[in-house]
DNA sequence: ACAAAAGTGTTGAGAATACACCCATGA
DNA sequence: TCATGGGTGTATTCTCAACACTTTTGT
């Protein structure tokens, strides 16, 4: 089958990445740069994205730009909204450089976000000049992707408390001190630490391994993982209203 | 500004409709039918949609859709999935609706969803063949529109138990009672009645008002009405993680 | 030995749950 | 007066929030 773009609609990806060590939460961007005779027209990001083939179906559109820029398959991702003002490609620099493009100025775009760690990315292959910023430190960004990348950051926010996607962003095997440091970089508060780890250990399905960090400086601490499969198993949607 | 269709993308509206009466949440459906030579070829039901227009944002959409089939406007609307598999047009019968339909087989659609009572909808006077169908009891529906109204239920149920919509079903006065008969019908559970009148009760944004049920053959109720402007003056998210 | 981060317990308050009968009203 | 749905109270359990010091380890 032939790949025959459609050319008003597009899947844009917010790649959410954590950074462990770093204890920052980025998003992996692409720099957008144009120049005429010497002249800078265009500098600066945008988000990874690309037209839907004809064939495919939007989650594969979405797999297939995650998999073109990062070589990584099976992540977790979400669609979370799709974004379709007449006005979003249109201003100055986004104008500018569509005209290089073959894309419609009326673009609807379907966006997603994946989750993942930002150690699991090699960036130098990588033709398409991508960078890591961390979410609350963006660079100017063209097109509305601004804004999508805000909406998912909210969805990212109200689902890590409710569902166990805060495990994609970590290692398979993390401390109970690296939860924490994610909760609250992703929601800019902070966590008692005593209370946290007490109920995080008492969930079934946080698993205390027979293994502690190596190569720290300091106390190594105990290593736990996330099973899924418990997490399936004992999970029952409790109807608590809470309005 | 001459309005031009967008022939390869639509918004599709799941119309919920509560009948406090009845204790029916319900879904607004279109007839959908087409006979050739006396023999019957399409005979069921599809949600209520038009393709975007060019000048026109997708909520914009949704909203003269909503307006031209009920007349409504102001409505809680929800956009919650966009949906674009390659083959969602492509059953026998949708392909036939088709033939006599300017669109595209590649269409994809973003999908809404509207809060409203059915007692606000009149629907005599409409030359769409619109009716009301219980959620829970839904007749042969075309295309994916199935799959796009359980999508948009399973959403209501989670920001049912999060969010005050739930009010956006129910009249501006309304009795304990009803919100709870409400939350038995979008839940599907039981809900213990002297703790839940407690807890809504209790509640700032739930205002007593000075009068009671008329016209009714038993013991009238107390009515309420809930303040948004009190609900949104008290609420503060607060970061319970519930992993 | 010391610096640094890991790890540990208790208490009080508020919310959720379980549970069964009386009351007010219209017919 | 009676049938119907409206309305009420208490005891128990559980979860959350607040709070500060000791332990372990690598250097």
């Amino acid at each position: 089958m032939k790949a025959e773009k459609i050319l008003n609609i597009s899947v844009d990806c917010v790649v959410f990445g954590y950074d462990v060590n770093t204890k920052s939460l980025n998003v992996l961007l692409i720099n957008r740069f144009l120049e005429s005779k010497g002249e800078v027209l265009v500098d600066d990001y945008v988000l990874t994205g690309y037209h839907v083939y004809t064939h495919e179906t939007l989650d594969e559109t979405a797999t297939r730009v995650l998999k073109e820029l990062t070589g990584l398959t099976n992540q977790y991702k979400k669609q979370f909204k799709a974004f379709g003002n007449p006005d979003r490609l249109t201003n100055e620099k986004d104008l500018l450089w569509i005209k290089n493009e073959e894309f419609n100025t009326r673009t609807i775009t379907i966006a997603y976000y994946f989750l993942l760690k930002t150690e699991d990315v090699s960036l130098n292959n990588g033709n398409d000049k991508a960078t890591w910023f961390p979410v609350n430190d963006l660079p100017i960004l063209g097109f509305d992707h601004n804004t999508i990348i805000q909406e998912a950051y909210e969805d990212l926010k109200e689902k890590c408390l409710s569902e166990p996607i805060i495990f994609k962003l970590l290692p398979d095997k993390f401390t109970i001190n690296d939860v924490q440091d994610l909760y609250e970089s992703i929601l800019g508060i902070e966590i008692d630490n005593r209370n946290f780890r007490r109920k995080l250990i008492n969930k079934k399905y946080i698993i205390a391994l027979d293994e502690k960090q190596v190569g720290v400086s300091k106390r190594p601490a105990q290593l736990y993982m996330f099973s899924l499969d418990i997490y399936n198993k004992m999970f029952q949607k409790n109807y608590l209203i809470s309005i």
